[in-house]
DNA sequence: GTGGTCTAGACCACC
DNA sequence: GTGGTCTAGACCACG
């Protein structure tokens, strides 16, 4: 099956690079389920017109998750999560660690542009609520 | 007062440029009223020794705050936060707007590495507590 | 030490990626010796401007070496063979097997262009006492 | 004679094309007497069977193999190695150049998968007595 | 000066 | 049609 609806998308300006975006995107995907093992990826070309990005962008991105074990390509086939593709598990100390990192920058840059730890909390519960 | 005891940290591989990523913590830090207008900033080589980071870098941040009119710098003693320094207002649109941008990438990016909802709205949470 | 006057080179009409062969002249550099923990890489342009291949191609080899953690870079500075670079220890038996399987696909390659086991064997002996 | 117990094998992630690789091993068989004139060649059939390739990929080494006029095809019989098929002759000054330019790639591959010359030169004298 | 990212576009190998 | 490789060239981040 091919994720054709999933919300694939790229900020430009944010500073990450776009390949990585698309990296975070896949592999958030494998996380939460929204791809499973042997499901077949965007092509991409696909994601290349889709994100208005270059191919070499996307190819880029696919090349990395595949030497990170993530994804495998199929020559004139197409590329797919790999078989033993799995959520990375972290301990409780790590995720809270990484959590701290992460929401660090997070919220600097947020603040920096306006926005309160509220805006922040609402936005992400209101996510939470509609999955 | 300085604001030397305020947390300062940059991630070198997040992949947001770290002159930016300064430019933020000095944005954040005023519109959440660490810093105050008249306050003084770090100096270019307490914070470059700080952040273990090449004082240029530190120079480029506080150069483009200044063309931004968030501060001021006086040769020979530092750079201090302009009087008219005022965190940026916006309608309520706007600021959902940019939280579902800014949330859509960091949760991408949260998820890439095991976290899950739950782990940022927590971690938020407790960083709104603590204030 | 940057190993400038190393024997880079690579053949455009092999078959075989020129990112791929400066991946695995780099890795035979440092398996053998050659290049040791910490020293510099030619850089990337330099290499590009001696192999006469463009710079992205070399920046590609660099950036697989370093997803595989043999290298590290240093933006502004250079790529370093990492600290933990070590060569790869296989058992006997999985050496046969490699050089089995390299054998095999070198031979055919140089029979299909006239030489024998012999013109093989007798240059490598060569390489050999020439070390 | 159908030279049906013969090694074919391809290597997908050599970097060496597929179609190039049964082109060489026919070459090679050809030239050590495997295959002589007017022997025949397994079947596009077979030989994508025993691959696990497109038959595609075969047919186009097969056809270079005709145009090159090592092989002829008879439709509706098959592939036969040409009644003038020669191994190539070469000045030993080509011989000498060819297998430098060969072992040196091949040098690399081999060492940067943790193999030494002697394992290789090993090898190659293992095949030799045994044929 | 260093490497990193992206684009545009070409050609190739394989299904 | 699929992905893979390479080039040429621009712009950016960092020291």
């Amino acid at each position: 099956m091919i994720v054709a609806n999933a919300p694939w998308t790229v900020e430009f300006h944010s500073g990450v690079p776009v390949y990585k975006q698309i990296i975070h995107q896949v592999q958030a995907a494998i996380a939460d389920g929204r791809l499973r093992p042997e499901d077949q990826l965007p092509t991409v070309r696909a994601l290349h017109q889709q994100l208005n990005v270059n191919p070499n962008t996307v190819a880029k991105a696919y090349r990395e998750l595949e030497l990170a074990g993530l994804i495998t390509t199929q020559r004139g086939s197409g590329c797919f999560v790999a078989p033993s593709a799995e959520p990375p598990k972290l301990s409780d100390r790590d995720r809270k660690a990484k959590a701290e990192q992460l929401s660090s920058r997070y919220m600097a840059e947020a603040q920096s542009h306006g926005l309160s730890i509220d805006d922040l909390i609402q936005n992400l519960t209101q996510r939470k609520s509609h999955v």
